[in-house]
DNA sequence: ATTTGACCCTATACCAAGTATAGACTTTAT
DNA sequence: ATAAAGTCTATACTTGGTATAGGGTCAAAT
């Protein structure tokens, strides 16, 4: 397969699947003659893979780590639950920030109403505020 | 003020603060004959309201917005109003989009018990499967 | 008077995870 | 035979900064 192809299947550009190979998360295909990358069923399906781990918010870091860790199917997948489990963690933590954002931008909005100058914004007067944590 | 000053205030570092300045959020400030930038009170406000901004995730852009349409006091703040409702609502479709992901990796997460090797590990398995929309 | 240290200056490179472009080459279709 | 589509490499750009190199400035201590 050539690199369009296994592009149109997963949904990758072109151009990230150069990415990928720069980055090392794909080997360096086989070329044809004419010098164009030749892909095998099998990296489609790494590609497949790491596909679904940016899915989910994966980075190429970890990424690398999970496909390493494929090469030695007889270990204990014990760092494969770590790594994913903390990545759990890290959303969690994104989300708690979020929520506490929209929290603070709702108050915001809300304290200032239709018809009103730019001078009396409310919403402009809460962000001059400083409020330094200590 | 110096540079340093100003950045011990307001928590930004140095750099970011020349950063802001190229970025057209502050303007190019007066000069000591040494070559120092020297920053009034009004600047230091402006900066601690860039922090603010940044504090609730707004862009450089929406930032620009904001600082100009403080230039014109007397008109409507409808935009402003804007800006921080649409604001509120990519971050509401983020707060979304993490919580989806949340619970595809706690499917995941759970679908591998302890002690299993790497090439029985439900997390490695369940990564392998394309879900393609269509 | 000089030297040390803290601060400041510009310019440039780097980070993640790609995306976009230029300019050339290869393959496919007409 | 030629045009269109696909591919190649190399490089620049994106966001919001951070890090570094190599220099200049300024105040205080010696």
């Amino acid at each position: 397969m050539k690199i369009g192809e296994i592009a149109d299947i997963t949904g990758c550009s072109v151009q990230t699947i150069r990415f990928y190979e720069r980055k090392g998360l794909l080997a360096q295909p086989k070329r044809t003659e004419g010098n164009y990358r030749i892909y095998s069923k099998e990296t489609l399906e790494q590609l497949i893979f790491i596909k679904q781990c940016r899915a989910h918010d994966m980075s190429i870091q970890e990424i690398s780590y999970l496909l390493e860790s494929r090469e030695t199917p007889e270990q204990s997948c014990d760092s494969v639950n770590a790594i994913i489990n903390e990545h759990i963690e890290q959303i969690s933590a994104k989300i708690e920030e979020l929520n506490a954002l929209k929290a603070s931008l709702n108050k915001m909005a809300n304290s200032c109403s239709a018809n009103r100058k730019i001078k009396d914004c409310g919403i402009l007067s809460n962000l001059k505020q400083a409020n330094f944590p200590k």
